[in-house]
DNA sequence: CACAGTATGTAGCCTAGGCTACATTTTCAA
DNA sequence: TTGAAAATGTAGCCTAGGCTACATACTGTG
């Protein structure tokens, strides 16, 4: 240390200014581009962290859609399997998605999903695959694929969805 | 209540068998494949849990860094700002950092990043450029190739890194 | 048909990450 | 030089999502 960053004269240690912003003088409201440069960014994390919020969501009903189509149902414990949680995680998960309108479930009766729950996911397994396609059109491995799919599958926009199904089509 | 919820001949409605597991008879441990068909499934949702978990502290880190590299400071006020958050919150995940080696910060002194810390946003950032050029390569929309590239930096493997680093070289 | 064993559910605890309200410190301009 | 405004910090609350320990309900055998 002893590098002595002072802004003024601040001692050792770390330490700057912390000037003020300018402060626009109150008598000039005048004059500017007004908005503190980077109103964007803000809201792109905003978005970043609600689509977060999603995925628990995403991935239970993916999962539990494609536990019944297999096997007919969907139970907590094997989705607690599944997902690598324990089941009381899971059943308070499940909770949500009752709360949300996405599941219905009847005590040591099996999760189903309602129209809404079996809606979403369709587009969840159906953008899922596109994603993977996506990573191994571009030369990712494919177990990196699989892996990766799964935590970035939440964060792709339809927008971006779209331009991956164009992307793939184009290169067959 | 009075559904009369029983479990074999469950009338109406939701319900299935919910048949125990084969519960493979004690007797005979041989034969099978043994693995439960899906000791992969759980790991990738466990890592993609683990991925978004450093998420927080890689935006931080990188945004950190670019506010130091412009304005010579990082104040908290300023990290909040650009994160969308209340200044509270900064301050706590601020901590979090020290705790967590990342950065330095002395009350009312503004925010530095460890050595650690550099070497974080270093990758950060870099990941995050080659993230949006990758997008933008494959004809994502600039806007959108922003915003997802936000969410999706934190879940994109150094493997997927390194293959979208030689897709962006040979598609030039 | 009982009962052991599995699945399911509940209670209670923890951390991360949000927030608002309020207290304290620092800076800048009068 | 001083005091108002801005930045910073603290306290306390909330929800989501994890967990373990314990309680209850089912079901397939023996
Ligand atoms: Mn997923
Ligand atoms: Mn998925
Ligand atoms: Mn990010
Ligand atoms: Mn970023």
């Amino acid at each position: 240390m002893s590098e002595s960053p002072r802004g003024r004269s601040i001692g050792r240690s770390i330490g700057r200014s912390l000037g003020r912003t300018p402060k626009h003088t109150p008598e000039s409201p005048a004059g500017r581009a007004e908005l503190p440069a980077e109103p964007t960014q803000a809201s792109r994390f905003g978005k970043a962290r609600t689509a977060q919020s999603g995925a628990l969501m995403e991935d239970y009903v993916e999962l539990i859609s494609d536990l019944i189509g297999t096997g007919g149902e969907a139970r907590p414990t094997d989705i607690a399997r599944r997902l690598g949680v324990s089941h009381p995680t899971a059943i308070k998960t499940i909770a949500r998605l009752k709360r949300e309108g996405l599941a219905v479930a009847k005590p040591y009766r099996g999760v189903f999903l309602t129209e809404a729950g079996e809606f979403l996911a369709e587009r969840v397994r159906t953008r899922h695959r596109i994603v993977v396609d996506l990573l191994l059109a571009v030369g990712v491995p494919a177990e990196a694929a699989e892996q990766d799919a799964e935590g970035l599958e939440h964060h792709v926009s339809d927008a971006t969805l779209a331009a991956f199904g164009r992307f793939l089509r184009r290169a067959q």
